[in-house]
DNA sequence: AGTCGATCGTTTGGGGCCGTACGTTTTCCG
DNA sequence: CGGAAAACGTACGGCCCCAAACGATCGACT
């Protein structure tokens, strides 16, 4: 050992000693931090791995896989599918498209939609980098047999789909009445109210 | 149907067409692209409920949490256990001070370590959040059993635990004689080399 | 043809996040 | 006691990320 990292039941431990008397859902409190200590991990071990030795970035790399799989695709379906938003994308995209990996055209009918193709040296790159990439999800689940990731991936599965089934209505009705507590970020009105 | 996500399947088999004879870990891939997805909606789920509520991001949620568990502690160690970078939590950390919830005071004998507590108005934000994000990681996973759940948590620690064991060992392995390819970030010498 | 609302991608502002550089403090080893 | 090495937290550069504002475009309805 050495690190200084406690162990989860050590945590729920003093979690319950914190909570005292109200019931604490364990199993699924399990479940969840891990499913974030997880993602960070298997991120970091790519970023640092695969991505690093391609310069990309987690994100510019989902973004080319999205295009790659998927062939000339408009951005609002890349960004949904790449998990991150429209604004987001349209800086990725750019410093793709600046390194030649990626081409963005207009769409031939509708004026307002872009659309995003990969070179063919972001074609090199994928065909080349994605095995490896495999690669390294092989290695990280080496413990886990076939069956077992495949479990894995349906438990995680049922959380997504819960989430895009309920989770709205849900943060509806968490709020009901609350003020919505704008956050911090976001662009602000032009000006209006001087004087 | 509607939205524009396309499913694992599709994506698996756009996946296989495009990898042709190159043999690919499917199930590997399903379980780790789906600890990523599930680790977004999860993330974005208690960003705009709870933590939305009491204006909290997910990481000084995180910070909060641990110095709430195991109270007094030394910021290496948060910042370890928060799994962020040290450089990360000194913006964190310096935020929730601002803003009241926590303090940093200097270690009594080493002088180069800061120790974060709550204050009281930190301790009751905890005591009044955290049964609620408890109650989101219920809502999440209410599709699934606890037992799966714990199934669930054992697999993913398996990965985690992986990654901590060998992690390293096999970055190394992979770059073995490549040049390291510096990222780009990072804050540039002081000076040196002009003329 | 003209208006108006919806939808698109982009811009913008605030903050998170990492990794490197840096100055300070502590520890190790003569 | 003194200098080197190690460890700490912070400063900073670059990217990611979101949400709202914004201008361009489309579509429906008149």
């Amino acid at each position: 050992m050495g690190v200084g990292k406690r162990s989860i039941t050590e945590t729920e431990k003093a979690v319950q000693e914190r909570l005292g008397d109200i019931p604490l859902r364990r199993e699924q409190m399990a479940a969840v931090s891990n499913i974030y200590r997880a993602a960070t991990a298997v991120r970091q071990h790519l970023e640092n791995s695969v991505l690093r030795e391609a310069e990309l970035t987690w994100t510019a790399f989902t973004v080319l896989w999205e295009v790659w799989i998927w062939g000339e695709s408009e951005t609002r379906h890349v960004a949904e599918d790449a998990g991150i938003s429209k604004g987001t994308l349209t800086g990725v995209a750019r410093t793709l498209e600046s390194r030649g990996l990626l081409t963005r055209t207009q769409h031939a009918s509708d004026g307002r939609l872009v659309l995003l193709a990969l070179t063919p040296a972001g074609e090199e790159l994928m065909a080349r980098v994605f095995p490896a990439f495999n690669a390294e999800e092989a290695f990280v689940t080496e413990d886990l047999s076939p069956a077992e990731c495949l479990k894995l991936a349906d438990g995680l599965r049922k959380i997504v789909a819960r989430l895009e089934a309920k989770g709205e209505e849900r943060r509806e009705e968490l709020l009901a009445g609350e003020a919505p507590k704008p956050r911090r970020s976001g662009r602000r009105p032009r000006n209006g109210a001087a004087g």
